[in-house]
DNA sequence: CACTTGACCTGTCCGC
DNA sequence: TGCGGACAGGTCAAGT
């Protein structure tokens, strides 16, 4: 689900809902998903307040003033959601059995604050994590070490693209863009977006690409993630904001998930579904015509 | 090293 | 309706 413009949205609306907030409890159902000890979490984030809430590619950071950092990722299915003080479900309350009442069965950790309020970690498929480590680790994870820049970085530029595709050359263009170490935060649903604006087959083979088409390819992917941020995210099934609404950027998707429909710049023409790089991919035959 | 595939999990949808 | 299989937004580990 999430791909950098949902992560970016959910960073956005935690910044103006928990900043400042002191942690009061955490529990969690799983130890998969927050696997830190406890008396690491008595000692650092119990007590502590948060500071800032950051993102890179599609890992989320809170920043605690206790030194320490509440790293996430969301991976397919996960949600970071905050309900405030004024509303509470749960076991034992009287709105328990209300639809869309949290905790429920796919929340992983619970987050209490100070004030009443929570924070809630949801993950239906449990690949997502929690994980509190000092600040200044974090960029020393193996994978903060190897992802590459960010897509609205200045310095990433049409050269830098290109340079960092080269040590893909040989795979498919979709597989390239994929990778996190070319470039950072582009999944499923942009990689195909993307591959459609730019009218690029996304079996192609990185090598047979000119420079020409990879710096088209940036532009749009560029502009398709800075469309869906505008419009709050997709809004697919297990995709929610951190005040639990959706998003409405699958509206104006082109391709994802339009298979069977026309597309939007030959109305004869079907959105055809393929699989590349071993997930589902959307294209037109016509726009994007195989190499 | 570069590339591909399977594994991690739960839930849903589709065809028989 | 029931049941099996394919598939779902991401990343790793292990295979070739």
């Amino acid at each position: 689900m999430p791909e950098l413009p949902e992560v970016e949205t959910v960073r956005r609306g935690l910044s103006e809902l928990i900043i400042g907030k002191i942690v009061a409890k955490v529990s969690t159902d799983n130890q998969k998903s927050f696997p830190n000890s406890q008396p690491d979490v008595e000692a650092f984030l119990l007590g502590a307040k948060i500071i800032a809430v950051r993102r890179r590619a599609k890992v989320l950071m809170i920043d605690l003033n206790s030194g320490y950092t509440l790293v996430i990722h969301l991976k397919m299915t996960g949600q970071l959601v905050y309900v405030g003080p004024e509303v509470r479900f749960g076991a034992g309350h009287p709105n328990e059995s209300l639809v869309g009442g949290l905790p429920d069965k796919s929340t992983r950790v619970e987050f209490a604050f100070a004030d009443g309020s929570n924070m809630y970690f949801n993950d239906q498929r449990k690949f997502g994590w929690v994980r509190l480590m000092p600040s200044l680790e974090v960029d020393s994870l193996p994978f903060m070490q190897k992802v590459g820049p960010e897509p609205f970085d200045p310095e990433f530029t049409n050269e830098v693209f290109a340079g960092r595709l080269l040590r893909r050359k040989n795979t498919t263009i979709k597989a390239a863009i994929l990778d996190q170490s070319v470039l950072a935060g582009v999944g499923n649903i942009y990689a195909d977006e993307g591959l459609w604006a730019a009218n690029i087959h996304p079996e192609t083979r990185v090598k047979d690409l000119s420079f020409e088409q990879t710096s088209k390819l940036r532009r749009e992917l560029i502009d398709v993630m800075a469309l869906s941020i505008e419009k709050g995210g997709s809004s697919n099934r297990n995709y929610v904001n951190a005040d639990g609404s959706k998003g409405s950027f699958t509206d104006f998707a082109k391709v994802f998930r339009r298979d069977g429909l026309a597309c939007v710049r030959h109305p004869d023409q079907e959105i055809e579904k393929i699989r590349v790089a071993g997930r589902g991919t959307h294209i037109c035959p016509v726009c994007q015509r195989r190499p």
